[in-house]
DNA sequence: ATGAAAGCGCTAACAT
DNA sequence: ATGTTAGCGCTTTCAT
């Protein structure tokens, strides 16, 4: 058996509040807890968390709920996650919800019931209600690459209007003037898009909304609905992706069709994954401060969870345009 | 405050044995069933997973120990993981240990203070001590994608030296003979290079040795290996490249060189990841059966979990050769 | 500085 | 069929 506090108790001749008292670093007889600490040593003791979280302690686990771990940009920011939050002492529980509220509500429940100290919902998150439930209660939560405008909740987050802002002036600035932009379903496109109709519109410029599709399915329905607006009759030049899978998609369809990129058409992704550094061409793409991102995220919860500190923050951070050879002047 | 069981009780008049029996789904009498369940809705009332945990129950939690989730094949197994997982009952806690043994022994004692129920250990896992540990203490453990046959530990993963052979196989019957490999330091890869040269040798073509290049570092120092196997003299028209990721790397470093795939040179990876359907050219690569390898983990380890089931396992499937346009006749 | 004892929320004999 | 009670391993007053 695993030896408790008693073992180590007995063995050093003292009682169980002193050995309790050496784990948590109260004071203590520099003997006896020399003594102590040599026996945990010899037994191998290590406190159970259960026992002492039952007790009103933290687990020091987090729930860390994110729509996709397969998908590239989702594990990038999980892995930056994991990370800081091990620095500080912490897991991750790690939950994929394909954004679906259903699952979401699910997990939430289910972490709760094995006392996570506080969440991360990340990505797509979708359920309002169960946000909601969270801040009534109390239970520390921030949001990662996501933001409710009108909750009282900690989150952090990249500009994304700037960011489509910035890809879609960047496109103009080329010559191009009918840009297609293929979206998903999600609050981060949907700012985006917004980015983009504003810079349209201070180029002057008209927004074809034939050529604004969201997809929802991601992947195969993308690459169907990328292929739908290249072979429109007036296509568009270029077109921007709100993420990199999305661009990947409009390279392949392109492809298809015997159009050459960026001669025939630019592309332009979002979140400047691995994935575009190997793509042919390397796409043109925004960065995120992912690192920044996921370490501001993770504190601001630990913080909330060790200090109960009140006042929440809403943290917005600068993307930045990445320049490769997916986009080029306009040559039609 | 979040109700207890002594809440339900007192609210539905009865004790707290007969609260808890209801839970654990033992007999109660009809009526005084319904009413518990009803007083539990109406408080939405949870039972503490710590609690029961902390009397001998399960926490219904498993360690999952990988590499890296940022790695997409990682990050897909991941997934496969977590929804076996899911549907059995269990949450994973993700960590992320680069291989390095330090690390593992770390997150293993770190979980075990946390009561998980068992463990999966995935990819590139080192840190053989700890598993014998594990085993000794009776903690249950399987081995994904990875074993160690002087082990008795359960285990699944694909046959990675026919996997090798096969690729090998494929590309000598295109033509090559002087094949390159490109590996990484890992049981897997090793395995890989053994099925490469066992059917080097059946076909009586020799093992070039300098054209077999195991890259610790991955990714950039990978393109750079790849680069100077290019650059040799007689350089390799074909190199298999032990997964995907790496595969990517070769191209890069021959589309550098302005080598055209698969004219100029054969590429293949392994894995078959979504990546290897979105190069240029697409590539040719090893299916492994993910989905049921990673089924088959969590229900191995359930297994052992919940029957303490003694019989341990070794889990072998077979790989499958998908063959698409970066490998090609032999044209020089 | 150290220890005795109550209690965290639940389970599992053992009684009734 | 239901209740009483003694733990599970730990923290935390409150004494000493």
């Amino acid at each position: 058996m695993k030896p408790t506090i008693y073992d180590v108790a007995r063995e050093a001749g003292v009682s169980i509040a002193t050995v309790s008292k050496v784990i948590n670093h109260q004071r203590v007889g520099k003997k006896t807890k020399e003594k102590v600490l040599k026996v945990m040593e010899e037994l191998n003791y290590k406190p159970s968390v259960l026992a002492s979280a039952l007790t009103g302690k933290r687990t020091s686990t987090i729930g860390f709920l994110l729509p996709d771990i397969a998908n590239p940009f989702v594990a990038g920011m999980a892995r930056r996650v994991e990370d800081r939050a091990h620095e500080r002492g912490y897991n991750l529980v790690i939950c994929s919800t394909d954004s679906q509220e259903k699952k979401e509500a699910v997990y939430v429940s289910l972490l709760r019931q094995k006392s996570v100290d506080g969440f991360i919902l990340a990505g797509g998150y979708k359920n309002v209600e169960v946000i909601a439930e969270l801040i009534e209660e109390q239970v520390p939560v921030v949001l990662l690459a996501e933001s409710y405008p009108h909750l009282s909740v900690n989150s952090v987050k990249v500009d994304d209007f700037m960011g489509g802002y910035e890809v879609t002036s960047h496109l103009i600035s080329l010559g191009h003037t009918r840009i297609g932009i293929l979206a998903e379903d999600a609050s981060s496109s949907r700012e985006r898009i917004r980015g983009f109709r504003q810079a349209m519109q201070d180029k002057g410029l008209p927004v074809r909304e034939e050529f604004l599709v969201v997809s929802d399915s991601t992947e195969e329905g993308a690459e169907y609905l990328a292929g739908q607006m290249l072979d429109s009759p007036e296509r568009p030049t270029a077109i921007f992706a709100c993420n990199d899978l999305l661009a990947i998609r409009v390279i392949l369809a392109a492809r298809e069709r015997q159009l050459r990129i960026p001669d025939d058409l630019s592309v332009a992704g979002f979140d400047n994954t691995l994935l575009s550094r190997s793509t042919d061409p390397p796409l043109t793409t925004v960065a995120q401060p992912i690192l920044d991102m996921c370490s501001q995220a993770v504190d601001l919860l630990i913080e909330e969870i060790e200090r109960h500190n009140k006042t929440k923050q809403r943290i917005v951070m600068l993307p930045q345009l990445i320049i490769r050879k997916s986009t080029g002047k306009r040559r039609s």
